[in-house]
DNA sequence: TGTACATCAGTGAACGCGCGTTCACTGATGTAC
DNA sequence: TGTACATCAGTGAACGCGCGTTCACTGATGTAC
């Protein structure tokens, strides 16, 4: 065993996101971090400051990956949601996190840009994406996201029918195009 | 100071809905719900059985809330929906610890059978509120619910843009008209 | 109308626990010369 | 190529804290007779 890690960071980003993913974000405690890294306690303060450190930077790199997946998501309205959709499941802690700014840095540089970021990837979607304007691009804007916002969040919470079948992906789809017929 | 409070029960749950309106379902504890009503720390296992029993009762009161605002709101769709977002803003701390069903005793009866009361409320507005039919009725509840839900959710962790406006009502029914323009 | 008694609703001390953070320290690394 | 030294990344003990729950208890209430 060595004395230094080599990339504790990483290693407790890791760690966090096990931890959270299986018991939730107010679960979370520093020394179990450090605990599942195979650390002494206090070693992540030298890495993160805090333990709001820790999932300020979990909140960051979630925007950054939004934003990727938004991007890959090509210039279809309807895709670009299911994308919405599939980060949120596929990266649940990340998602749980950064939609809880009160246990965070919120105003941390990193943070600011990465969201910044998100944000104009779906801004971006909405005024290339459909044929709306002015106003009413900017409602259809905010219907679409809070649509696959809200879909992600019962989906995860589990308060949707269980009936609705497991695929995800087309499902998404087709209640996404509830709200974009045609486009 | 009596020795009997008169009704324990309802001041540990009024003291339960601030506390969490003011810091969050996750910061809760029961040695100061019981500070707040002015009681000795053992005094709320006689109602409640355990913390969790008073979330449980929270999610129960707020499902039943639910269900009646639905109700109240009448025929029209979108009605319903603003309903569906002025009960989450109005009640915040029912709302949270209603969608976080880890924390409660989720089978309790109490529950069950209030949240099938709100799930009622909730597709029979489907049915007859809309014209649609089969699949597509169902598709369309899934995709007004996720809507409601995501547009309240988003509202409350302060997610939205600042620029539009504080008339939540105005705003709800216009997003939600987006979804079903002309039903 | 009075009394015995069961039940209910509180008290307060005690328990064991895990937590975040601080601190003085030490081992490892890398850079200047 | 070797050495001195600053810096970085960990250790482990200690702190004080608030928590949920249990327990033996006591005061208040209401009901049976």
């Amino acid at each position: 065993m060595p004395y230094h890690h080599g990339d504790l960071r990483r290693a407790i980003l890791d760690a966090a996101i096990e931890s959270i993913t299986a018991n939730g974000s107010a679960a979370l405690s520093l020394r179990e971090l450090s605990r599942r890294a195979g650390v002494s306690h206090a070693a992540p303060i030298h890495h993160f400051g805090d333990k709001a450190g820790v999932l300020t930077a979990l909140a960051a790199e979630g925007y950054e990956l939004l934003a990727d997946a938004l991007h890959a998501a090509g210039d279809e309205f309807v895709e670009a949601g299911v994308a919405y959709v599939r980060f949120a499941v596929t990266h649940r802690a990340h998602f749980e996190v950064m939609f809880r700014p009160d246990t965070y840095h919120r105003d941390d540089p990193a943070v600011v840009a990465a969201r910044e970021q998100a944000s104009q990837a779906l801004v971006h979607g909405v005024r290339t994406r459909t044929a709306r304007t002015g106003r009413e691009a900017r409602l259809t804007g905010i219907a679409a996201w809070s649509l696959v916002h809200g879909f992600a969040t019962l989906w995860l919470t589990g308060a949707l029918p269980d009936d609705l079948g497991d695929d995800l992906n087309a499902l998404a789809r087709e209640v996404a195009r509830i709200l974009i017929p045609r486009e």
